[in-house]
DNA sequence: ATTCTGGGTTGTTATTACGAACCTAGCATG
DNA sequence: CATGCTAGGTTCGTAATAACAACCCAGAAT
């Protein structure tokens, strides 16, 4: 998790990926969103190397997508658990993304794995960009632009 | 780029993770999206060792997300560029998701980077969860089930 | 006192990333 | 036609990460 990512930490998705960008992170908060919170339900589901899933959780506390929370059983001493905080529970915007991506463009010969619906009335729910008004903006339509770039529209290279 | 995420390929997150569950594929992807296209251009932008670079790229072709295309400047020899596929643009749901997240839970003291807009209206864009009636449904609200399992709610471990 | 178990730590080896040096196909120049 | 220039790579040697295995450790149960 090295903190010099290409030139720039101004973009946001670059911050983002400082946190998230390798092959576990995403998957344990996926796991932790379906319901793990522990240690061994992390280590089961994903059959990672212990010390390195010993050092994303860290990795993942130290930025707020995870706390730990003490908790004991019946007939067992006390330990530790990974909860979502609030920050982590917002990733299902991105966990819905790479799931929406993956399931149109590289299809499984399995089950349609997750479906993502409103937890109230179980409606089906898809990722969409929308404006303000509520207007739904396909994909393909969307561009992004530096805020300040308005005025001088030419150059090609950003940055 | 191994093939082995976890027990299950099962999983959408997963298998699109296999493509871009790296420090550096969605930066590339970005970048594209962006409007750069030439080796030198993510070499400059991005900062990255030119092997690793030539390595993603041919992934990300391979995948189909990047195409390559012969194009040549006057007085130059022909080259090759890599262009966003139909796949690889949809991938702005997912960058759309890590930028609001980064923006939201990962402030940076410099400006707000991108924003999202129609590229017809201008209008600025965010992504939502909707249903297929057009309802908005917040982050927080969403669950994701698998579709089988409606009647044996209880268990805590999925799979 | 000994064993069992969840949740780790500490090695040792295999992968992968990095940086610098080198290559290469064509075009331009003398 | 020999030379050099350039974008776009490839090929090293080395540094950092990940994977796998062995071990540890604090209680609780026996």
């Amino acid at each position: 998790m090295s903190s010099v990512l290409g030139t720039d930490q101004f973009c946001s998705v670059a911050r983002s990926l400082e946190v998230l960008g390798d092959k576990w992170s995403l998957l344990i908060v996926r796991q932790a969103f379906f319901g793990e919170t522990r240690f061994s339900q992390f280590r089961d589901s994903l059959g990672m190397a212990k010390n390195v899933l010993a050092d994303r959780l860290a990795t993942l506390v130290s930025f707020g997508v995870l706390a730990p929370r003490a908790y004991r059983e019946d007939g067992e001493r006390e330990r530790e658990e990974y909860i979502l905080t609030a920050p982590g529970r917002e990733l299902v915007y991105v966990l819905g993304a790479l799931s929406g991506w993956g399931d149109r463009h590289r299809p499984s010969d399995h089950s349609p794995t997750r479906i993502y619906q409103d937890g109230e009335t179980g409606e089906r729910v898809e990722l969409q960009f929308v404006t303000a008004a509520g207007r739904v903006v396909h994909g393909t339509d969307v561009v992004a632009t530096e805020p300040l770039e308005r005025a001088a529209a030419g150059s090609s290279a950003p940055r």
